[in-house]
DNA sequence: CGTCAAACTGAATGACCATTCAGATGCCGT
DNA sequence: ACGGCATCTGAATGGTCATTCAGTTTGACG
């Protein structure tokens, strides 16, 4: 009888878990503070098999960061994919932005990620391709409305970066826990600039209701 | 005869040294990867002697910090110091920020210090009471402003808020070495965001010639 | 000079960890 | 039932540090 312990729901098997868990322990402890023995741990395995799949723990930390760009992927186009109108869409990025979902909002592990970029090769890469996306994507609800009618801009490119980067400062704030940003905050904060930058001339829908609330993981 | 080497110029002794060593050391490897000989050989000096100053690497390494918020503290009143007028005043800061001075701008420092933050309770508020230094400023210089005729600003707390997160998220990308952020963009987006959301009237001085060039350290 | 404390050194010491390894254990095709 | 392969384990192994320590140098002060 093959013995299934019943953490092992998740499909993708021992590897996959293996790479769940290290994410993680990343979250928590850093990327300098991961140990094997923590990422076997979490995942209810042997050291020994973390570095049998993987070779060794900087494998296993860099591995883990494609998996977080699939993930971070998957969900950008789930959640957009649900709104409707530049308008809409672009509310939905500030609540995805604001730690609605699992991956994109993860400011925690953002913070790692970057300052590891600055070092590691991998790290820099996956950073960069993330946010790249992130920006596209950005622009890319931008021009649909200025498209549509809904926004004016000059330069749409710009404000992408500029939007972008406004979400960024603000998202330092929310995962360092600074007293007097909250989720709410940042929301409002950056809403308030992008009505501003877009130009955005009916603004009255504001806040559709919340759907879901669950988080994964 | 005293053999004092040529390095030894800096005032304050070997422990001020090796201070500035752990910080220089922190600014190119990383909170992470700095060691205590990597510390002794900037600073010239054995490993024990970091050791019998401050009794553990952990305790060197958060008492670089406070000497970094004396230093940031320092060049921050002492280059507002040298504008006079709100609007002056302001460019300044976006230069300062822009990576001009040794402090303030160093934006990898930054990034290091932000995902210490997340795990160390010194870095934590070291950090906290940077940040907080830094809005202050601006929000100062803000309702000088406002006083002054020069910006109009229904909330500038808020302005402030906004416009110092803006310049961490650009200050990410600059960190970073994104391909399409440089000092120049930056102070540009910054600038313009400043302008839109300060309604900056006369924004005719711009660019005033830099000063000095030099950069200590 | 001589003494004493502070500053300083460099060679142990020992802890912590990634990695290796010798071998279980399950599984699949025959 | 059996060979063979992938998966998996836990106990070594060895390297990399922080930290300790026994002792040397320096400088101030009598």
């Amino acid at each position: 009888m093959a013995i299934v312990a019943e953490e092992d729901k998740a499909p993708g098997g021992r590897r996959e878990r293996i790479l769940r868990s290290t994410i993680e322990v990343i979250r928590e402890r850093g990327f300098a503070g991961t140990r094997v023995s923590d990422i076997a741990e979490r995942a209810g395995t042997s050291q020994g098999l973390v570095l049998y799949h993987f070779g060794s723990l900087a494998q296993a930390l860099s591995t883990s960061l494609t998996l977080l760009e699939d993930e971070f992927y998957t969900e950008l186009d789930e959640e957009l994919g649900q709104a409707d109108g530049p308008i809409d869409r672009l509310w939905h990025m500030a609540e995805l932005a604001s730690g609605y979902g699992p991956a994109v909002g993860d400011w925690r592990l953002w913070l790692e990620l970057w300052a590891r970029a600055m070092h590691d090769e991998d790290a820099r890469q996956a950073r960069e391709s993330l946010d790249r996306r992130w920006r596209a994507a950005l622009l890319t609800v931008i021009v649909e409305g200025v498209t549509a009618g809904d926004f004016v801009v000059s330069d749409p490119a710009r404000a992408s970066l500029r939007l972008s980067a406004l979400m960024d400062g603000l998202a330092i704030q929310l995962a360092l826990e600074d007293p007097g940003m909250t989720r709410a905050t940042f929301t409002d904060l950056w809403w308030e600039a992008a009505v501003l930058e877009l130009q955005i001339s009916d603004p009255k829908r504001h806040k559709p209701p919340r759907k879901r609330a669950k988080t994964r993981a």
